[in-house]
DNA sequence: TTGTAAGCGTTATCAC
DNA sequence: GTGATAACGCTTACAA
């Protein structure tokens, strides 16, 4: 193996003038900087990382956490291209990226931090929704954080959130434009932001269109498929079905265009559907789904950059940073603009 | 920052009694162990890993890189399930997974080899396709490294594969069996073991029925939807169109079902299809596809496993470690045994 | 069984 | 500008 010393001894330096050489301090003889580099590279020498993480006090990378509300990370058809933005910048930035075992049933909140903290990586991106417990816990080894797809309220933990209020809004005030005024909210049964905002955001569409809210158009289900369809079938079952519904969820969609084709529902016509996320399949179910996009992949890159801005030291910016979402209108939903194949 | 001085000096040993003590090292008295785990947990005393990896010269980390037929990883409907795997056992095994920068486009062989070479890792998983040049740098400051889903022939490379040829034999031996005597072929047009090797199971499934080749039944196109569908178009336009075609990959499989709806050709009853892989969204289809399920997750698993036994010195295994396929019968081939929904 | 001392490869401090 | 020298935090001979 060869070290800086032999790259000193080779160009007649010392190894203190050889490590500024190489790393481009302003402090050194253009000659000599020369002199160094091709040494360094007649000897192919690269510096050993940890050599220098130890020396630097500085591990130049950063972990992902998967939060609870994800099984794994790499395939959940949301976070995995969350993931893509945030690799893209974190690469991009000269950071190398950690992935961290998902917190396991038995595990306590300390075990992630001893793993972490002390020097392991110089920040952390929990994705998804995490106890607050576990997120003190990684935060007190002085660990920068920021929360990706949720946030602490009130804690001042810096986030990047989806705007869920306003992209609820945006879906149900569409569905109300097209003309329905029974429009059914298919919610999400969790205790993050999440559930309510969407929640709040489909009532405000309602109460901005002067339509009533009826507590009998609401269900709110366990996120999932299968549990979706259920949800929407009792919808469906109930005495004064809905004509439109908005799912807070595009798999949660997926599963209420599922519950109408079983329940002899013609989707749009019978049941207008719009989900959230615009997941990969949304644009390739019966029919296309229209959706509310939600910006992942520009999401997963903000994080990135926040977190190594708050590395970095480049003061603090404002604890929330939500991203817009755009409404994706396929067949689904049915009115004008109908697109999708 | 609390180090193992720390916990030495409360325990009232030496650091280096402390290391042993810590790291469960037999030659250390069970009182003073004691008195040691006590201190370290009193301080909540967690390693430094760059001065451990930096003492042990180990990085107790291994480093995934993506192949060239691979656009973004995480995002790859197959390879992402074999990262799960990876992911599964690499945690499981003690070691953290280091994502790196995808090989770009203006990069040389070396670059790669300078990132992870010199103690970033002790090992590299190579998933899918990259050239030798690639592999052979990556090799030469002595990292161990397994490929996974193709393999350099004749190199020795270790790696893991899946039975492809098995798998098109399988595939097209049940097409056959269906009664099918025109059953076309859908390969992919690369240079890599797995376009021949498709081939050549193809083939010999037709030889072992007593069926002809037929040159005009065989397509070759580049992988991906379009492309595949744009090649069935013109397998169905053909003077004697198949009546059954395999698609060496899901994706492609994906692509002729649109080409054969385009086509006015009714699944299966016109054209049978059965595809390669089985990727999520086949389940999911009009209709269901069946396929050759590769196991992918099994495939990651093994990968890792392999590369810290070689990390760890576990003696060398054969070079090629094929895993195997089974038929998963849906509805796009017909014929009994019909799945799906 | 335990302590002392010498690295591991790099960077930072401070003289020169 | 450049070179000794001392960290960084840990492990491991070797000595006690």
């Amino acid at each position: 193996v060869v070290t800086i010393r032999d790259v000193a001894r080779l160009a007649g330096v010392s190894p203190a003038t050889a490590s500024q050489a190489l790393n481009g301090r302003p402090r050194v003889n253009s000659s000599t900087r020369q002199r160094v580099v091709d040494a360094a590279t007649k000897l192919r020498y690269a510096p050993n990382l940890h050599g220098r993480r130890l020396a630097r006090r500085r591990a130049e990378a950063i972990a992902v956490v998967q939060g609870r509300n994800i099984s794994t990370l790499f395939n959940d058809s949301f976070y995995r291209v969350v993931l893509g933005g945030v690799v893209e910048t974190t690469h991009a930035r000269g950071y190398s990226l950690t992935i961290t075992p998902a917190p396991g049933n038995g595990a306590r909140p300390g075990d992630l931090a001893g793993l972490l903290g002390h020097g392991a990586v110089d920040g952390v991106l929990v994705v998804g929704v995490l106890e607050a417990d576990w997120l003190f816990a990684l935060r007190e080894p002085g660990l920068p954080l920021v929360l990706v797809d949720t946030y602490l309220p009130g804690s001042g933990v810096p986030a990047v959130v989806p705007d869920y209020r306003a992209g609820a809004r945006l879906a149900t005030s569409h569905l109300l434009r097209l003309g329905h005024c029974r429009v059914g909210f298919l919610g999400a049964a969790v205790s993050y932001p999440f559930g309510w905002e969407t929640h709040e955001g489909y009532a405000e569409a309602l109460v901005a269109a002067g339509v009533g809210y009826v507590p009998g158009l609401v269900r709110r289900s366990p996120i999932g498929v299968e549990a979706a369809a259920a949800a929407t079938a009792s919808l469906l079952a109930s005495a004064e079905a809905p004509t439109a519904l908005f799912a807070v969820t595009d798999a949660m969609a997926i599963g209420a265009l599922r519950a109408a084709r079983e329940h002899g529902r013609r989707v749009p016509d019978d049941l207008a559907v719009v989900g959230m996320d615009d997941i990969e399949v949304s644009a390739y179910t019966d029919p296309p789904l229209s959706t509310v996009r939600v910006a992942k992949e520009e999401m997963g890159r903000l994080a990135a950059e926040r977190l190594i801005a708050l590395i970095e030291g480049e003061g603090s910016l404002p604890a929330v940073a939500p991203v817009c979402g755009e409404l994706v209108v396929r067949g689904s939903c049915g009115g004008a603009g109908r697109e999708g194949r």
